[in-house]
DNA sequence: GCCAGTAGTTCACCCGGGCGAAACACCGCT
DNA sequence: AGCGGTGTTTCGCCCGGGTGAACTACTGGC
Protein backbone atom coordinates (compact mmCIF):
# COMPACT_ATOMS: atom_id res chain seq x y z
CA UNK A 1 0.00 0.00 0.00
CA UNK A 2 1.30 3.39 -0.91
CA UNK A 3 1.77 6.38 1.50
CA UNK A 4 0.15 9.72 0.31
CA UNK A 5 1.72 12.47 1.01
CA UNK A 6 -0.19 15.48 2.48
CA UNK A 7 0.71 18.95 2.86
CA UNK A 8 -0.69 20.58 6.24
CA UNK A 9 -2.63 22.23 6.68
CA UNK A 10 -2.75 23.58 2.97
CA UNK A 11 -4.52 20.14 1.94
CA UNK A 12 -7.02 19.40 4.58
CA UNK A 13 -9.82 18.55 2.28
CA UNK A 14 -7.51 16.45 0.44
CA UNK A 15 -6.63 14.26 3.90
CA UNK A 16 -10.33 13.99 4.69
CA UNK A 17 -11.18 12.20 1.77
CA UNK A 18 -8.09 9.97 1.86
CA UNK A 19 -9.00 8.94 5.65
CA UNK A 20 -12.30 7.97 4.36
CA UNK A 21 -10.65 5.70 1.72
CA UNK A 22 -8.44 4.06 4.60
CA UNK A 23 -5.10 4.81 2.55
CA UNK A 24 -2.15 5.41 4.61
CA UNK A 25 -0.79 8.89 4.26
CA UNK A 26 1.94 11.27 5.79
CA UNK A 27 0.99 14.89 6.81
CA UNK A 28 4.24 17.28 6.17
CA UNK A 29 4.30 19.78 8.38
CA UNK A 30 6.37 22.81 7.53
CA UNK A 31 7.78 24.98 10.49
CA UNK A 32 5.58 27.13 12.53
CA UNK A 33 2.08 25.41 11.97
CA UNK A 34 0.93 23.17 14.91
CA UNK A 35 0.92 19.23 14.20
CA UNK A 36 -2.70 18.22 13.97
CA UNK A 37 -4.30 15.22 16.13
CA UNK A 38 -3.44 12.38 14.36
CA UNK A 39 -5.69 9.76 16.06
CA UNK A 40 -5.63 7.44 13.06
CA UNK A 41 -2.91 4.40 12.75
CA UNK A 42 -2.35 4.76 9.24
CA UNK A 43 -1.57 8.45 9.44
CA UNK A 44 1.38 9.98 10.51
CA UNK A 45 3.08 13.60 10.42
CA UNK A 46 6.82 15.26 10.21
CA UNK A 47 8.31 18.42 10.25
CA UNK A 48 9.74 19.74 6.74
CA UNK A 49 12.08 19.67 5.24
CA UNK A 50 13.36 16.58 6.73
CA UNK A 51 15.93 14.19 5.66
CA UNK A 52 14.93 11.08 3.22
CA UNK A 53 15.75 9.01 6.01
CA UNK A 54 13.23 10.47 8.49
CA UNK A 55 10.62 10.26 5.88
CA UNK A 56 11.21 6.85 4.56
CA UNK A 57 11.64 5.69 8.34
CA UNK A 58 7.86 6.77 8.78
CA UNK A 59 6.31 5.82 5.63
CA UNK A 60 7.74 2.26 6.04
CA UNK A 61 6.01 2.85 9.38
CA UNK A 62 2.91 3.42 7.91
CA UNK A 63 3.07 0.63 5.14
CA UNK A 64 3.36 -2.24 7.27
CA UNK A 65 1.31 -0.95 9.83
CA UNK A 66 -1.55 -0.55 6.91
CA UNK A 67 -0.82 -3.84 5.83
CA UNK A 68 -1.61 -5.18 9.67
CA UNK A 69 -4.60 -3.04 9.70
CA UNK A 70 -6.43 -3.75 6.35
CA UNK A 71 -8.50 -7.03 6.92
CA UNK A 72 -9.42 -4.72 10.06
CA UNK A 73 -10.65 -1.90 8.22
CA UNK A 74 -14.14 -3.16 7.14
CA UNK A 75 -15.68 -0.11 5.77
CA UNK A 76 -18.15 1.46 7.88
CA UNK A 77 -18.55 -1.84 9.68
CA UNK A 78 -19.72 -0.89 13.42
CA UNK A 79 -22.77 0.45 13.73
CA UNK A 80 -23.07 3.97 15.17
CA UNK A 81 -22.83 5.85 18.43
CA UNK A 82 -22.80 2.51 20.35
CA UNK A 83 -24.82 3.42 23.69
CA UNK A 84 -25.15 -0.25 24.97
CA UNK A 85 -22.26 -0.54 27.32
CA UNK A 86 -19.76 -3.33 26.07
CA UNK A 87 -17.67 -4.84 23.55
CA UNK A 88 -15.71 -1.50 22.55
CA UNK A 89 -14.17 -3.53 19.84
CA UNK A 90 -11.99 -1.10 17.58
CA UNK A 91 -13.72 2.52 17.06
CA UNK A 92 -10.63 3.35 15.45
CA UNK A 93 -11.82 5.98 12.92
CA UNK A 94 -11.05 9.33 14.06
CA UNK A 95 -13.78 11.74 13.40
CA UNK A 96 -13.44 13.81 10.40
CA UNK A 97 -14.69 16.90 9.04
CA UNK A 98 -14.47 18.42 4.95
CA UNK A 99 -14.94 21.46 3.85
CA UNK A 100 -18.65 20.84 3.00
CA UNK A 101 -18.91 21.19 6.56
CA UNK A 102 -19.99 17.56 6.81
CA UNK A 103 -18.39 15.64 9.77
CA UNK A 104 -18.08 11.82 9.63
CA UNK A 105 -17.94 9.93 13.10
CA UNK A 106 -18.51 5.87 13.04
CA UNK A 107 -20.52 5.81 10.14
CA UNK A 108 -22.95 8.25 11.05
CA UNK A 109 -22.65 11.85 9.71
CA UNK A 110 -23.96 15.67 10.61
CA UNK A 111 -23.86 18.99 8.16
CA UNK A 112 -22.35 21.83 10.09
CA UNK A 113 -23.07 25.32 9.45
CA UNK A 114 -19.98 27.29 8.47
CA UNK A 115 -19.44 28.77 11.82
CA UNK A 116 -19.81 25.69 13.58
CA UNK A 117 -17.80 24.15 11.01
CA UNK A 118 -14.81 25.78 11.53
CA UNK A 119 -14.93 25.60 15.17
CA UNK A 120 -15.54 22.02 14.92
CA UNK A 121 -12.07 21.72 12.55
CA UNK A 122 -10.18 23.53 15.35
CA UNK A 123 -11.37 21.32 18.65
CA UNK A 124 -10.72 18.22 16.12
CA UNK A 125 -6.94 19.57 15.50
CA UNK A 126 -6.77 19.26 19.50
CA UNK A 127 -9.27 16.33 19.57
CA UNK A 128 -8.88 15.05 23.16
CA UNK A 129 -6.94 18.03 24.58
CA UNK A 130 -7.75 21.23 25.44
CA UNK A 131 -8.76 23.66 22.82
CA UNK A 132 -8.53 27.66 24.91
CA UNK A 133 -11.59 29.87 24.29
CA UNK A 134 -9.46 32.31 22.51
CA UNK A 135 -8.51 29.69 19.56
CA UNK A 136 -12.03 29.11 19.61
CA UNK A 137 -13.07 32.75 18.68
CA UNK A 138 -10.11 33.12 16.17
CA UNK A 139 -11.05 30.02 14.62
CA UNK A 140 -15.03 30.91 14.19
CA UNK A 141 -14.40 34.51 13.24
CA UNK A 142 -11.50 35.35 11.74
CA UNK A 143 -11.97 38.83 11.26
CA UNK A 144 -12.94 39.91 14.52
CA UNK A 145 -14.73 38.47 17.52
CA UNK A 146 -18.52 39.52 17.85
CA UNK A 147 -20.06 39.49 21.35
CA UNK A 148 -18.61 38.05 24.15
CA UNK A 149 -21.11 35.40 24.80
CA UNK A 150 -21.49 34.55 21.19
CA UNK A 151 -18.67 31.56 21.27
CA UNK A 152 -20.89 30.22 24.36
CA UNK A 153 -23.93 29.73 22.46
CA UNK A 154 -22.71 28.42 19.74
CA UNK A 155 -20.64 25.60 21.50
CA UNK A 156 -24.06 25.30 23.20
CA UNK A 157 -25.64 24.81 19.85
CA UNK A 158 -22.41 22.54 18.55
CA UNK A 159 -23.59 20.33 21.76
CA UNK A 160 -26.39 19.58 20.89
CA UNK A 161 -25.89 18.68 17.28
CA UNK A 162 -22.66 16.63 18.05
CA UNK A 163 -24.27 14.26 20.57
CA UNK A 164 -26.40 12.39 18.06
CA UNK A 165 -22.76 11.30 16.34
CA UNK A 166 -20.96 10.61 19.74
CA UNK A 167 -19.02 13.42 20.20
CA UNK A 168 -18.86 15.58 23.53
CA UNK A 169 -17.65 19.00 24.26
CA UNK A 170 -16.49 19.09 27.68
CA UNK A 171 -15.76 22.51 29.32
CA UNK A 172 -12.60 22.62 31.06
CA UNK A 173 -13.39 25.82 33.09
CA UNK A 174 -11.74 28.95 32.98
CA UNK A 175 -9.06 27.12 29.82
CA UNK A 176 -11.65 26.18 26.97
CA UNK A 177 -13.46 23.27 25.71
CA UNK A 178 -12.42 19.58 25.16
CA UNK A 179 -13.66 17.39 22.01
CA UNK A 180 -13.72 13.79 22.96
CA UNK A 181 -15.67 10.56 21.90
CA UNK A 182 -18.95 9.90 24.01
CA UNK A 183 -17.84 6.74 26.35
CA UNK A 184 -20.00 5.40 28.30
CA UNK B 1 -3.31 5.30 29.70
CA UNK B 2 0.06 7.03 30.15
CA UNK B 3 2.51 6.87 27.52
CA UNK B 4 6.14 5.49 28.30
CA UNK B 5 9.03 7.72 27.69
CA UNK B 6 11.87 5.97 25.90
CA UNK B 7 15.47 6.58 25.13
CA UNK B 8 16.66 5.13 22.10
CA UNK B 9 18.59 3.45 21.64
CA UNK B 10 19.50 3.02 25.31
CA UNK B 11 16.64 1.13 26.74
CA UNK B 12 16.34 -1.38 24.37
CA UNK B 13 15.65 -4.00 26.76
CA UNK B 14 13.07 -1.15 28.68
CA UNK B 15 11.01 -1.43 25.58
CA UNK B 16 10.87 -4.58 24.68
CA UNK B 17 9.14 -5.00 28.27
CA UNK B 18 6.77 -2.35 27.84
CA UNK B 19 6.07 -3.09 24.20
CA UNK B 20 4.61 -6.65 25.38
CA UNK B 21 2.75 -5.48 28.32
CA UNK B 22 1.00 -3.40 25.32
CA UNK B 23 1.20 0.03 27.05
CA UNK B 24 2.15 2.88 24.44
CA UNK B 25 5.49 4.50 24.19
CA UNK B 26 7.38 7.01 22.76
CA UNK B 27 10.66 6.63 22.02
CA UNK B 28 13.35 9.44 22.20
CA UNK B 29 16.38 9.28 19.33
CA UNK B 30 19.14 11.79 19.54
CA UNK B 31 20.65 13.38 16.30
CA UNK B 32 22.78 11.02 14.78
CA UNK B 33 20.77 7.74 15.92
CA UNK B 34 19.07 5.57 13.14
CA UNK B 35 15.57 6.00 14.09
CA UNK B 36 14.21 2.19 14.85
CA UNK B 37 11.72 0.30 12.88
CA UNK B 38 8.38 1.36 14.89
CA UNK B 39 5.26 -0.93 13.23
CA UNK B 40 3.12 -1.27 16.46
CA UNK B 41 0.17 1.51 16.34
CA UNK B 42 0.88 2.32 19.77
CA UNK B 43 4.67 3.46 19.65
CA UNK B 44 6.07 6.35 17.97
CA UNK B 45 9.40 8.06 17.95
CA UNK B 46 11.23 11.68 17.55
CA UNK B 47 14.18 13.26 17.03
CA UNK B 48 15.50 14.70 20.80
CA UNK B 49 15.76 17.68 21.39
CA UNK B 50 12.61 18.43 20.58
CA UNK B 51 9.87 21.41 21.36
CA UNK B 52 7.09 20.73 24.23
CA UNK B 53 4.50 21.02 21.63
CA UNK B 54 5.98 18.44 19.11
CA UNK B 55 6.24 15.99 22.06
CA UNK B 56 2.74 16.71 23.35
CA UNK B 57 1.77 16.11 19.86
CA UNK B 58 2.98 12.57 19.73
CA UNK B 59 2.07 11.60 23.10
CA UNK B 60 -1.56 12.18 23.00
CA UNK B 61 -2.10 10.81 19.78
CA UNK B 62 -0.35 7.87 21.04
CA UNK B 63 -2.70 7.96 23.96
CA UNK B 64 -6.23 8.24 22.19
CA UNK B 65 -4.88 5.71 19.95
CA UNK B 66 -4.13 3.35 23.21
CA UNK B 67 -7.44 4.19 23.75
CA UNK B 68 -9.04 3.15 20.46
CA UNK B 69 -6.93 -0.09 20.98
CA UNK B 70 -7.53 -1.49 24.31
CA UNK B 71 -10.19 -3.60 24.87
CA UNK B 72 -11.93 -1.30 27.93
CA UNK B 73 -12.07 2.02 27.84
CA UNK B 74 -12.94 4.38 31.16
CA UNK B 75 -14.76 7.00 32.57
CA UNK B 76 -13.16 10.76 32.11
CA UNK B 77 -13.56 12.36 35.28
CA UNK B 78 -14.95 15.94 34.95
CA UNK B 79 -17.75 18.08 35.85
CA UNK B 80 -18.93 17.54 39.23
CA UNK B 81 -19.69 13.98 41.17
CA UNK B 82 -18.48 11.18 39.03
CA UNK B 83 -17.12 8.39 40.49
CA UNK B 84 -15.02 5.85 37.78
CA UNK B 85 -13.31 4.26 41.13
CA UNK B 86 -12.44 0.86 39.74
CA UNK B 87 -9.21 -0.57 40.62
CA UNK B 88 -7.05 -2.36 37.96
CA UNK B 89 -4.20 -3.67 38.85
CA UNK B 90 -2.55 -2.40 35.85
CA UNK B 91 1.02 -0.96 35.52
CA UNK B 92 1.30 2.94 36.68
CA UNK B 93 3.13 4.88 34.01
CA UNK B 94 3.33 8.55 36.06
CA UNK B 95 0.62 10.88 35.95
CA UNK B 96 1.19 13.52 33.24
CA UNK B 97 -0.55 17.44 33.46
CA UNK B 98 -0.39 19.66 30.65
CA UNK B 99 -0.94 23.38 31.12
CA UNK B 100 -4.49 23.87 30.56
CA UNK B 101 -4.35 21.64 34.23
CA UNK B 102 -5.57 18.56 32.53
CA UNK B 103 -4.21 15.63 34.36
CA UNK B 104 -3.93 12.50 32.76
CA UNK B 105 -3.34 9.25 34.66
CA UNK B 106 -4.15 5.45 33.41
CA UNK B 107 -6.50 6.69 30.69
CA UNK B 108 -8.82 8.70 32.50
CA UNK B 109 -8.02 13.14 33.27
CA UNK B 110 -9.70 15.26 35.58
CA UNK B 111 -9.36 19.15 34.72
CA UNK B 112 -8.18 20.87 37.54
CA UNK B 113 -8.69 24.53 38.70
CA UNK B 114 -5.47 26.49 38.04
CA UNK B 115 -4.42 26.86 41.78
CA UNK B 116 -4.85 23.13 42.20
CA UNK B 117 -3.13 22.41 39.19
CA UNK B 118 -0.15 24.22 40.18
CA UNK B 119 -0.19 22.50 43.47
CA UNK B 120 -0.54 19.13 41.96
CA UNK B 121 2.64 19.86 39.38
CA UNK B 122 4.76 20.32 42.43
CA UNK B 123 3.57 17.12 44.09
CA UNK B 124 4.20 15.69 40.44
CA UNK B 125 7.63 16.71 40.66
CA UNK B 126 8.56 14.70 43.70
CA UNK B 127 5.99 11.90 43.34
CA UNK B 128 6.42 9.20 45.71
CA UNK B 129 8.25 11.75 47.91
CA UNK B 130 7.43 13.83 50.46
CA UNK B 131 6.68 17.97 49.61
CA UNK B 132 7.04 20.34 52.21
CA UNK B 133 4.04 22.71 52.76
CA UNK B 134 6.37 25.72 52.37
CA UNK B 135 7.10 25.08 48.86
CA UNK B 136 3.79 23.83 47.90
CA UNK B 137 2.30 27.27 49.52
CA UNK B 138 5.12 28.94 47.30
CA UNK B 139 4.29 27.00 44.18
CA UNK B 140 0.41 27.44 44.72
CA UNK B 141 1.14 31.57 45.52
CA UNK B 142 3.75 32.47 43.97
CA UNK B 143 2.46 35.95 45.00
CA UNK B 144 2.47 35.56 48.68
CA UNK B 145 0.15 33.24 50.88
CA UNK B 146 -3.08 33.86 51.87
CA UNK B 147 -4.17 32.62 55.17
CA UNK B 148 -2.43 29.80 57.08
CA UNK B 149 -5.74 27.67 56.47
CA UNK B 150 -5.87 28.04 52.95
CA UNK B 151 -3.45 25.53 51.57
CA UNK B 152 -4.70 22.62 54.11
CA UNK B 153 -8.14 23.61 52.20
CA UNK B 154 -6.89 22.78 49.24
CA UNK B 155 -5.28 19.95 49.62
CA UNK B 156 -8.72 18.49 50.90
CA UNK B 157 -10.01 19.44 47.71
CA UNK B 158 -7.49 18.16 45.38
CA UNK B 159 -7.89 15.00 47.75
CA UNK B 160 -11.06 14.61 46.61
CA UNK B 161 -10.41 15.44 42.70
CA UNK B 162 -7.88 13.18 42.89
CA UNK B 163 -9.46 10.08 44.14
CA UNK B 164 -11.74 9.32 40.92
CA UNK B 165 -8.10 9.38 38.30
CA UNK B 166 -6.39 6.75 41.79
CA UNK B 167 -4.04 9.33 43.03
CA UNK B 168 -3.75 9.67 46.21
CA UNK B 169 -2.49 12.51 48.63
CA UNK B 170 -0.70 11.19 51.88
CA UNK B 171 0.48 13.89 54.73
CA UNK B 172 3.65 13.37 55.99
CA UNK B 173 3.01 14.90 59.64
CA UNK B 174 4.92 18.26 60.27
CA UNK B 175 6.46 17.08 56.67
CA UNK B 176 4.84 18.11 54.13
CA UNK B 177 2.09 16.33 51.66
CA UNK B 178 3.43 12.91 49.30
CA UNK B 179 1.51 12.46 46.27
CA UNK B 180 1.14 8.40 45.18
CA UNK B 181 -0.93 6.34 42.72
CA UNK B 182 -3.55 4.37 45.07
CA UNK B 183 -2.48 0.85 45.52
CA UNK B 184 -5.32 -1.52 44.78
C1' DG C 1 -1.43 6.77 81.11
C1' DC C 2 -3.14 11.48 81.13
C1' DC C 3 -3.11 15.99 79.40
C1' DA C 4 -2.22 19.82 76.82
C1' DG C 5 -0.47 21.73 72.68
C1' DT C 6 -0.05 21.49 67.95
C1' DA C 7 -0.85 19.82 63.23
C1' DG C 8 -4.10 18.58 60.16
C1' DT C 9 -9.10 17.71 58.59
C1' DT C 10 -13.51 18.98 57.51
C1' DC C 11 -17.42 21.95 57.24
C1' DA C 12 -20.20 26.06 56.37
C1' DC C 13 -20.30 30.27 54.42
C1' DC C 14 -19.11 34.11 51.38
C1' DC C 15 -17.95 36.45 47.05
C1' DG C 16 -17.10 37.04 42.19
C1' DG C 17 -17.14 35.45 37.79
C1' DG C 18 -17.40 31.92 34.15
C1' DC C 19 -20.52 29.44 31.76
C1' DG C 20 -25.27 27.40 30.40
C1' DA C 21 -29.52 28.17 28.55
C1' DA C 22 -33.54 30.34 26.95
C1' DA C 23 -35.53 34.02 24.55
C1' DC C 24 -35.36 37.43 21.35
C1' DA C 25 -33.79 40.10 17.31
C1' DC C 26 -31.78 40.43 12.77
C1' DC C 27 -30.76 38.95 8.11
C1' DG C 28 -30.60 36.56 3.82
C1' DC C 29 -32.67 32.95 1.24
C1' DT C 30 -36.45 30.31 -0.87
C1' DA D 1 -44.24 34.19 5.18
C1' DG D 2 -41.28 30.70 6.70
C1' DC D 3 -36.77 29.10 7.85
C1' DG D 4 -32.18 28.50 9.18
C1' DG D 5 -27.85 30.78 10.61
C1' DT D 6 -26.00 34.10 13.54
C1' DG D 7 -25.60 37.70 17.25
C1' DT D 8 -27.24 39.64 21.72
C1' DT D 9 -29.43 40.06 26.14
C1' DT D 10 -30.54 38.34 30.35
C1' DC D 11 -30.98 35.34 34.15
C1' DG D 12 -29.20 32.16 37.27
C1' DC D 13 -26.49 28.27 38.64
C1' DC D 14 -22.42 26.56 40.16
C1' DC D 15 -17.52 26.59 40.50
C1' DG D 16 -13.01 28.45 42.21
C1' DG D 17 -11.04 30.42 45.87
C1' DG D 18 -10.73 32.51 50.58
C1' DT D 19 -11.95 32.57 55.70
C1' DG D 20 -13.20 31.12 60.31
C1' DA D 21 -14.29 27.69 63.31
C1' DA D 22 -15.26 23.14 65.03
C1' DC D 23 -13.41 18.70 65.24
C1' DT D 24 -9.85 14.95 65.17
C1' DA D 25 -5.29 12.93 65.53
C1' DC D 26 -0.74 12.93 66.73
C1' DT D 27 3.12 14.12 70.01
C1' DG D 28 5.71 15.25 73.91
C1' DG D 29 5.93 16.21 78.95
C1' DC D 30 4.78 14.88 83.28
Amino acid sequence: MDVTMIRWPDEQARRSRISLSGEPRLLLVPDGEEPPAVVDCLEDWIRVPATENEVRARVDALAVRSLAHLPKLNGTGNGHADGNGNGHGAPSAPPIIDDFGVLRVNGSWVALPPLEARLTEALLERLGAVTSRELLVRAGWPAGAPGRNALDVHVLRLRRRLTPVGLVIRTVRSRGYLLEPALA
